[in-house]
Parts: structure tokens; C-alpha cells; sequence
DNA sequence: CCTACCGATCGGTAGG
DNA sequence: CCTACCGATCGGTAGG
């Protein structure tokens, strides 16, 4: 945990001093950075793209991106750690939000279903290229999505006590949820025949009639 | 579709004339070779995995490999083909079952949970690593996918239209159900908890109820 | 099944 | 931000 406390202070850190023009214009070109990177590791997975790639996307040879970002991993990290603390930054809202525990879990699968349709990028790679990070933020990434599943654990124990949702394993709750939103993958992959508020609608009716006692 | 019936083919040819004993050898430390491949791309993925280190996992020197296969990506491509052949298989076989369209939704369900519980390194590969094949392969593989999620859809539109699963949108219901079972990827990475049925049967549960109409 | 080795490409650095 | 370049490693081949 001390290790994303520190990207997350860094962040900050660096928002807070980007008042003079040569470093809001750094920041700038290394969000660029990011954010082409961000599509070219979820378009071809991150080992499987090379810096110079990433360097010709950007516009410069591969050599000045080092003036900007440290090393290849770190930009892996700070697309998932930046898109991790989001979803913990909304799950942390929902404790003093005075909601049933269904309500809580809707606003959940809502907020997957939003990051998946519009952040695309930075919330497929956090997904699928989590394995790759290194040594000390790889277990950092685990125990913080241990710490989230159980969460979602406690909101769906609650809601059976409750008796509004029906007894079934908390846990296949939680995995079913979370990884079902990953469909939309295909959607983004297709023609796109069908809108993203349709999306939402069906599948937050899907998955939440499938919740609901009796 | 040309592509798939070639390496269908040649399984086949190779298994029926397996009979000598020389061959029947070989092809064992090619299947090997395989289950090794698939163990180690679906812990490491596809590009990061080197012939090197399936060498040694395998026991033998990384030129030795070639001697039992042609390329690397020909490994990735058996490991796909093999068990997406077996998914159509079980679909095409719902043909003549005889059952209602929510009884056959309920079986593909239970197919692809037992296929992640059971056969989970070679299913967890096809599901991630299926953009790493090479262009005709991957066009044959997209193609056959699309050809699955539309069959599914069609069996879903047989159940709203006699009314026995409520009026959701086909494609949303499919793209759900197919990556709800990907979420049981963190159960095999967990300290097992719960037993294979138990998750299979909440699943389930969860997947259908939430189908069903009223 | 091995040793020896190929050309290509990788992430990253030095120095300007 | 560039040119020039490093050592390491990649998939794969030759020849035995």
C-alpha cells in the first residue's frame, strides 16, 4: 500500500507545481505519453509493444521519451494505478452515501460499466495487463483488488441479511459482476449498432434482476 | 473457415495415424510441448513467454523444440482452434437436444463454467491471448467467434419470443454471460474456498434467474 | 536432441 | 530532442 500512497503523492505533487510554463508543458507531452501508450498496450497487449513504437506514435524517436518517463513500466503503472484509485475513490463514496445495499451495488455495476464505455483504454489495461507489473506493484495492485472484492463482498452480505437479495455465494456475486462488464470489449471491437446508455440499461437489468430475492 | 478445417484436419489425420510407435512418441512430446505452452502463456501471456523458457519447462534445448513444432505461434494456434472447435461442437450438439431455449442457455452456461474450472489453462489462453494470432488464423478465429455470439443470441431471441426470458437485448445478454465466467479466473489464482459445483451451481443461479421472465 | 550461431529487435544510456 | 550505441534476448536455422 505505501507504493501506490507514493504514485498517488507523486501525482499530486505534480499537479500542484505545474504552475510554470515548462512544466505544464512537460506534463502535458508525458500525458501524451500515456495516453498513446495506454491504447497501443490495450490494442496489443504491453509486452508485446515496444518503446519505439510508442516513440513513433508520439512523434519523436524513441530515445526522448526517457526525457520524460522514467522506464516502459512505470507508464504501466500509472494507467492502472490512476484508473485503480478511481473506482476505490467511488467505492469509498458509497459508505456515507445513505443507500440500500442493492442501491450500493447498482451504483457499482453503473460505475464498471461507465469506466468500461468511456475509459476505455486505461480501464481495459488495468484488466488485462495487471500481471505485468512488476515485483512491488503487482502485490500492491492484488491486495488492493482483494480489498475491493471483499468490500463488495460485505455490500451483497448485507443485502441478503436484508432479505432484498437472495441467497447466493457473495463471492460468485462479486466475480460475476466485475468480470461481466468486460463483454463490452466486443462492443467497442464492433460496429457499435447499438448505443451506450442501451448497453448500460441492459445490462444493469440483467445483472440485477438476477440479484433481487424472489 | 478454411483455415480452421486445415488444423482440424491434420489433428485428426494426426491422431488416426498414431498408430506406430515412433509417431505415437512424437506426438506425445508435442502434446507436451502444448500443455506446457498453455500453462506458461496463460501465466505469462503470449509475447512475454519465450521459447527459451518453454524449453526448459519442457526439458530440452530451444532448437530441440523444432524438431515437434513449426513456430512459436503455431503452438498458440493449436492451443486456440482445439478448444474453440470443442465449443462449437457443444453448440452444434444443442441442435438435436430437443429443449427449450432457456435449457439451452442454461447448458452453454454450464459448459463454459466447466471449461474455465476444468480445462482452464487452454480456455484461459483462447480467451486472452486469441489477438496474438497471425492474420489469417485471428481472422478465421474472429469470424468463427462472431458466428457463436450470433447463434447464442438467436437461441435468446427463441426465449423472449416465447416469453419464458424477458425482453433484453439479445447481444447484451450474450456478451454478459460469455464474460461473467471469466471471473472465475481469480477463484483458480485464490486459495479455493469454495468447491467447483458450488460455484458452478451460483453462477448459475444468478446467470438464469436474472434471465427469466417475471 | 545438441552446439553453435544468425539477424533482428528489445529497453535503455551517453553525450551533446 | 537527437544520433549513436550498449548488452541482452528474441525466434529460428544449419549441421551434425
Amino acid at each position: 500500500m505505501t507504493y501506490l500512497t507514493n504514485v498517488t503523492n507523486l501525482s499530486q505533487s505534480c499537479l500542484s507545481l505545474s504552475m510554470a510554463k515548462a512544466q505544464r508543458k512537460k506534463a502535458s507531452k508525458k500525458d501524451l505519453i500515456v495516453q498513446k501508450a495506454a491504447s497501443m498496450f490495450r490494442e496489443k497487449g504491453f509486452p508485446a509493444t515496444s518503446m519505439r513504437d510508442l516513440a513513433e506514435s508520439v512523434g519523436i524517436e524513441a530515445a526522448s521519451l526517457y526525457n520524460h518517463i522514467q522506464s516502459k513500466s512505470e507508464i504501466l503503472q500509472q494507467i492502472i494505478f490512476r484508473i485503480s484509485d478511481d473506482c476505490n475513490k467511488h467505492l469509498a463514496e458509497l459508505d456515507n452515501a445513505g443507500i440500500s445495499s442493492l442501491e450500493k451495488i447498482e451504483s457499482i455495476i453503473r460505475f464498471h460499466i461507465q469506466m468500461m464505455l468511456h475509459r476505455f483504454e486505461d480501464y481495459h489495461v488495468m484488466i488485462n495487463e495487471w500481471i505485468h507489473l512488476e515485483a512491488q506493484p503487482l502485490a500492491d495492485f492484488i491486495s488492493q483488488r482483494r480489498f475491493y472484492v471483499q468490500k463488495l463482498e460485505s455490500i451483497i452480505k448485507e443485502g441478503i441479511a436484508a432479505k432484498k437479495i437472495k441467497p447466493i455465494l457473495p463471492y460468485v456475486a462479486v466475480l460475476t459482476i466485475l468480470s461481466a462488464v468486460r463483454g463490452l470489449e466486443f462492443w467497442h471491437r464492433s460496429q457499435k449498432s447499438y448505443s451506450p446508455e442501451e448497453l448500460e440499461e441492459n445490462m444493469v437489468t440483467y445483472l440485477i434482476s438476477g440479484l433481487k430475492s424472489n
